[in-house]
Order: C-alpha cells, then sequence, then structure tokens
RNA sequence: GCGGGAGUAGCUCAAUUGGUAGAGCAUCAGCCUUCCAAGCUGAGGGUUGCGGGUUCGAGUCUCGUCUCCCGCUCCA
C-alpha cells in the first residue's frame, strides 16, 4: 500500500491534478485537472457512457446545473439539507438547535411541566428565522448538555446546498441552488426521454454531470470535495421488479470496474444498514484508498419516492402506461451513481506501483509505473528515435504524425532511450514504439509494452492494427 | 467547526544567537547516447503561502489569515 501523499505528488508533478486557484494560495477541497488528468478524466467518462448507453434499453441526457427550486422541494433536499446548527463554545459541542429544543421539551414534559413544554413547542413551530432558535434557547436557559453552560454561539444555518440568484437583483424571490444531485435533472425529464425516444419500461437515462455540496469540510484530496462529477443512471422499472433489476446493475457496475483493471482485492460491497428516506435497499461499491476504504459508486433502489413527489409537486402525471397489456403505473427506479473523481482517484491508486527492478550493473532500483488499462491511460502511445541522428528522428516523427490521427501519443527525442521509456511508464502510457537502425531498412519498429518491458517487431504498415487489438484485448 | 502538525524554486531539502536565499533532481538549449533514467556545458526559475507588527535589518521573532496532512465532528 502506497501512502496518498506519494500519489498526489506524482499526480502534481506530472500534470495530473492541480490546486484550483493556486496563485492565491488555493481554494479548499478544489482542484484542477491537468493536461493529463483531464485525459484520463474523458476516457473514464467515455468509458462508462460506451458501457451504459451503447445499449438498446438506455439513453442520455445532460441536463442543466440550475433547476427550479420547487425540484428540491419535490427532492426533499430543502428540507434535508438545511439544519440550523449551534455551538458551545465551553464544550466545543456542535448541535442542531431544534434537536436541542425538542429535547428540552421532552426533559419538562417528564417533568410535568406540561405547560412550559407546551408553550416551548408553540414557539418552535413558530421558528421562522435562526434567531428564533437562538431566541428561545436563551429565554428558556436551555443549557449544553455537556458542559451546562449557556455559553452558546449564534444559530448558524448549515445548507448543504449552494445558493445564488437568478437575474441583476438578489431577493428571495430569485434564489436558485446549485444542483446537490444530478439524479433529478433526469427524474424531471422522465416523460420527454420515455416519448420522444419511443421507449418503454424498462429503461433507462444515464448522465454525467457536476453536482454541488456545501459540506463541512473536505477530505482525502480529490475524494471528498465541495464540487463534484456524477456518472449515474436511472432504470425505471415496474414496481415488483426492482430488486432484479437492481441484482442485474450490481453485476454489472461491478464488472465494468473489473473490466478496466481494478483489482478484485480493492474492491467489496458494502450494504447501507440505515436507509435513506427514498430507498427500499442500497449498497455501495468500496474501494481501498490509501487511507481506507471508501464508496465510489451506489446502488439504489429509490422506489417511485422521485418521480411521485414530482408528480404531487408539479401535478404533471408521471405515470407508464403499457398499452398492451393494460396497464399503469409510476415506475420504480434503480439508481448507479458513481463519483466520477473517486473513480478516477481509485484507478489511479489501483494503477500506481513502485516496481524493484534490478539494472544491467546488477544494482536493484525502482520503476514507478502507472498501470492504467490502456483505454484509460492519458496517453496511448509514445514514439521515440532510438538516437537523435543518423535520419531516424526523420522517420520517427511522421510515424508519430499518423499515429496522433487516431491515439493520444507522444513524440520524444530527449535523452537515453531508457529514461524516455521511464517517464512514460510514470505517466501510464501502455505502449512505446522506437524507431531504430534496423527501421531504415525494412519499415519495422519495435513496440515496447509497459507492464513487461517486453518489445515486439512491428511492421509500420501493421502498428495501428496492432495497437487497436492490444487496446481492446 | 475543534485539537495537533506542516508550508523556502516544479520536486526533495539547506540557510549560525535575526545579517547578501543556496544545492541536488526536474525543465529548456546544445553536446553525448544504437534499447530500459539520473554523462558534459550553459540557461531560465524565489517579494521564503498571504497580510500586518517589532527591528537599522525578518525565511528566522510576533499577530492574523489561507492551504495541506492526521484525529474528532459531519457526510439527507
Amino acid at each position: 500500500m502506497y501512502k496518498l501523499d506519494t500519489i498526489i505528488s506524482l499526480a502534481k508533478r506530472r500534470g495530473f491534478v492541480f490546486q484550483s486557484s493556486e496563485i492565491y494560495g488555493g481554494l479548499n477541497g478544489c482542484w484542477d485537472y491537468g493536461p493529463l488528468g483531464v485525459e484520463l478524466l474523458l476516457n473514464l467518462k467515455d468509458s462508462w457512457w460506451k458501457a451504459m448507453t451503447f445499449r438498446d434499453d438506455v439513453e442520455g441526457i445532460d441536463a442543466s446545473i440550475l433547476m427550479h427550486p420547487r425540484t428540491w422541494e419535490a427532492s426533499g433536499h430543502t428540507k434535508q439539507f438545511s439544519d440550523p446548527m449551534i455551538d458551545n463554545k465551553t464544550s466545543k459541542s456542535r448541535h442542531r438547535a431544534d434537536n436541542l429544543i425538542e429535547e428540552f421539551i421532552e426533559k419538562m414534559r417528564k417533568k410535568k411541566k406540561t405547560e412550559l413544554a407546551d408553550e416551548i413547542e408553540a414557539a418552535l413551530a413558530n421558528c421562522e428565522e435562526n434567531s428564533d432558535y437562538h431566541d428561545i434557547i436563551m429565554k428558556y436557559e436551555i443549557k449544553d448538555p455537556i458542559s451546562g453552560t449557556m455559553d452558546w454561539t449564534e444559530v448558524r444555518n448549515f445548507n448543504l446546498m449552494f445558493k445564488t440568484f437568478v437575474g441583476p437583483v438578489e431577493d428571495t424571490g430569485s434564489t436558485v441552488f446549485l444542483r446537490p444531485e444530478s439524479a433529478q435533472g433526469i427524474f424531471v425529464n422522465f416523460k420527454n426521454v420515455m416519448e420522444t425516444a419511443r421507449q418503454k419500461v424498462p429503461f433507462g437515462i444515464a448522465q454525467i454531470g457536476k453536482a454541488f455540496r456545501n459540506e463541512i469540510n473536505t477530505k482525502n484530496f480529490l475524494f471528498r470535495t465541495r464540487e463534484f462529477e456524477q456518472m449515474e443512471m436511472q432504470y425505471f422499472c415496474k414496481p415488483g421488479t426492482e430488486f432484479e433489476w437492481f441484482d442485474y446493475w450490481k453485476e454489472r457496475r461491478w464488472n465494468w470496474y473489473q473490466e478496466l483493471g481494478m483489482r478484485p482485492e480493492k474492491m467489496r460491497w458494502k450494504d447501507h444498514d440505515k436507509l435513506a428516506h427514498y430507498a427500499n435497499k442500497a449498497t455501495d461499491i468500496e474501494f481501498e484508498f490509501p487511507f481506507g476504504w471508501g464508496e465510489i459508486e451506489g446502488i439504489h433502489s429509490r422506489t417511485d419516492f422521485d418521480l411521485r413527489s414530482h408528480f404531487e409537486h408539479s401535478n404533471k402525471k408521471m405515470e407508464y402506461v403499457d398499452t398492451v397489456n393494460k396497464d399503469r403505473f409510476i415506475p420504480y427506479v434503480v439508481e448507479t451513481s458513481g463519483g466520477v473523481s473517486r473513480g478516477l482517484m481509485a484507478f489511479l491508486c489501483n494503477a500506481y506501483e513502485e516496481e524493484k527492478v534490478i539494472d544491467e550493473k546488477g544494482k536493484e532500483e525502482v520503476r514507478t509505473v502507472l498501470r492504467f488499462h490502456p483505454k484509460l491511460a492519458p496517453v496511448t502511445v509514445a514514439v521515440f528515435p532510438l538516437v537523435n541522428k543518423d535520419g531516424m528522428p526523420e522517420k520517427a516523427h511522421p510515424i508519430y504524425k499518423d499515429l496522433q490521427q487516431h491515439f493520444k501519443a507522444q513524440y520524444d527525442t530527449s535523452g537515453a532511450i531508457g529514461r524516455r521509456y521511464r517517464r512514460q511508464d510514470e505517466i501510464g502510457t501502455p505502449f512505446c514504439v522506437t524507431v531504430d537502425g534496423q527501421t531504415l531498412e525494412d519499415n519495422t519498429v519495435t513496440v515496447r509494452e509497459r507492464d513487461t518491458m517486453q518489445q515486439e517487431r512491428v511492421s509500420v504498415d501493421k502498428l495501428k492494427t496492432y495497437l487497436f487489438d492490444k487496446m481492446t484485448k
């Protein structure tokens, strides 16, 4: 197990990930993808997109990040994602102000102070502003259960949703939110997609996009950030069939990671003990990061909670009508929801290896290598002239320009050949093509594979086909 | 948010009781190099995270702040 610091260090040094706004001291928990990082990111998303949508029963969409505020009332986020918090300065403990007051009311009831309890309960029900909670706490002298003091801060609203406003004037009527999950963009488009794509239940809608949560704190590099990208699919099915589809998508999603080279011993299932308000079954795929096991994707059976709630809030029918079997119902939903950056980070950790190799003098040295699957690797092929003279660059450069039409390719003439191989190992390039003396005679090059360091001689004419075969193998 | 630790070139680190900010690697240019990195020559790169204060003088002392790491808290 390698340290996360080591991997972050490589990621920064080679241009995978930079800290956001670095020249201004950085912004907490925000990261930028560099030249290699963005290639890896796009490869990851492309691979997911193809796996999910290159089939008969899944369509894609790309919904906007800003949505009608009532979306979040329907989804439950307005209520669930906003808490009035208060801190006690003596004990340094944090409480939800409403919970604190409720506990106090309970205590009063036990002491048979019913009148007082009723009075506070009525006041609590009328709370609108944070200061209202604070007033109650101060008025009835509610003490911190830990320190027993009244050393309270102001009540502050901890809203997990990022708020902004539409139009030039900031007032309450113009408030909108950055979506805290991309799923709602799919649910509100359920009918649009079903009708225009002429789909019948069961079918799914896939989407890749950013979402935002104003987390209390960020952590572990790309693992917990306030701005993040999700790649997710909502699969609409007939009520009663949801657990079959749940199992089906569990298997599909697990296999996707495996097919891209994720090591099985680094992955595990983690069933949810406590289900969210919308779910009747939920499980996560976890990856063993250097800091421990962490969720990279969730498979959730969301019932008809979302569609039903949108029906109730919008008064637009979210039904599916089966004209053949004379059946109509609000579909149940099975969701597969993966974090893009988490996935990228998992594949990065999965690929990183410091391999011990023996050099020609018999001395042991370390080869740092990223063993990415060829489909994920930011650079697929690098082309070198063995030496930078004797007509080799003149031969090698056109080969590179040709490969560049089909693959992300690099060309390097600088330094000894071994050094150039190692540079490519460190960024995970699976294939290196070298032009040598023999190339000038018979038009063949050597293709060196990253993992085995073995070389094979291939005719220049067949190079493209050779590489394509290797990638899809 | 709390507690602890850290921040000097892209990276790893130096810099005497406060006294001219350096080295190696990396990068770039040139040379060398005929298959697994670190051979030669030269160059670029820093208002020491940022902002105040003390001082003739601050990388060093001091206050604030930002960021990262570890632990707690949080993670519908």
